[in-house]
DNA sequence: TTATGTCTAATGAACGTTCTATATATAATA
DNA sequence: TATTATATATAGAACGTTCATTAGACATAA
């Protein structure tokens, strides 16, 4: 092979990858070029399109390789013994670190809410949320029998989702300070206000 | 004039923002080329050149233009008398009804939060949301005297948003149902989980 | 006459993609 | 082992398209 720079194909691809979430959660599917890619990796286009037919089966590979990541990632954290309320608690402070660690994941997950079509949201919902999802509704049953657990676990996870969406929106609205976009303070105040409601929060 | 296609300029202005708002909302600001707005209104790019200077301050254009619609309609929903807690029941039936009904100005707002720079999302926070939202932190204080009204407000509004927001994700999660989309289902979950906790919901 | 609204046509840049060539590794063969 | 054939990884250059934007002309209202 010419001038390797790879040590073959997977590592070429994996490689290109890598590059490639970044800038596609960032910019999305439109704001990045496959230029831009290939200059990132430091190959040519040729090069890019010798290892990927096509700039949407490149997103979709990147797309769900993000995905990949993180999904194992949140796959046993309920798992654990205790209350309901222990594993509500616990289940809500990781999951309030893991999305705010690695942005990509969640802000791809926003992209995709947004211009995702049908087979793209159908991936995103049984390979990487399914599982998890059910074990959080499973959770919502436990602490309150008769309440639909679907809307229940929607709730959960949006609770958590919204205050690390809007975080470059939040200084600009009354009382928004640094403090509240740390993982562990969202985290608590989610916790409460699903235990307690707004009253048992202060 | 040249074969007047429009009253005044003003009116060209309006036409072509009412048909840009749409199209931007579904497809972002690079998914809609100028090509396009100005085929939409039959007119021809030089002509859409002639109403705006460029793509970027019709795109912004649009966007306040979308959200001054929508600032007006919601500004006024928490003025009403009554307890804290019909208050809040209230606002939440209004707001999830006024953001189902007009997915424009929401759609808008989830692009904003994603690619907003800094002055678009000042824009946003100072213009359409800071009064209400004031409002609706006031709320939480009543409701919770030592709470944080201001972590407390954005989750009122992620409850709601968030539903919104994973409409064509639910159908593919357990327990999804047409019904979930709702807009009175969701409010009045939301109402009882606020109000309620966990536990209160059943 | 002058300012305004409109058009056709063009410009230059960026983009996704492909053509063609070449260097290297691997496998088959003598 | 030495030689040849084949497949693979790479790059430079170009193609055709679309894009935002502009130049210049023309018509009409004031």
């Amino acid at each position: 092979m010419a001038r390797a720079k790879f040590l073959n194909s997977t590592d070429a691809v994996n490689t290109i990858i890598n590059e490639a979430i970044p800038r596609f959660a960032k910019a999305g599917f439109s704001g990045v070029s496959m230029r831009d890619i290939a200059k990132a990796v430091d190959i040519s286009t040729a090069t890019l399109y010798h290892h990927f037919p096509d700039k949407q089966t490149l997103y979709l590979r990147s797309m769900a390789q993000a995905f990949a990541d993180k999904a194992e990632g949140i796959s046993t954290v309920l798992a654990e013994k205790g209350t309901p309320q222990q594993r509500l608690t616990k289940f809500i402070a990781r999951f309030t670190k893991l999305m705010s660690q690695d942005s990509h994941f969640r802000i791809l997950l926003q992209r995709e809410l947004l211009d995702g079509d049908e087979t793209r949201l159908r991936l995103l919902a049984e390979q990487v949320f399914q599982s998890q999802f059910a074990n959080v509704a499973e959770l919502a049953k436990e602490l309150a029998p008769n309440c639909d657990a679907h809307l229940m676990a929607i709730s959960i996870a949006g609770l958590v989702l919204f205050h690390l969406e809007t975080t470059p929106l939040r200084q600009f609205l009354p009382g928004g300070h640094a403090e509240h976009n740390d993982p562990d303070v969202i985290a608590q105040h989610v916790t409460m206000l699903l235990l307690k409601g707004i009253k048992g929060c202060g």
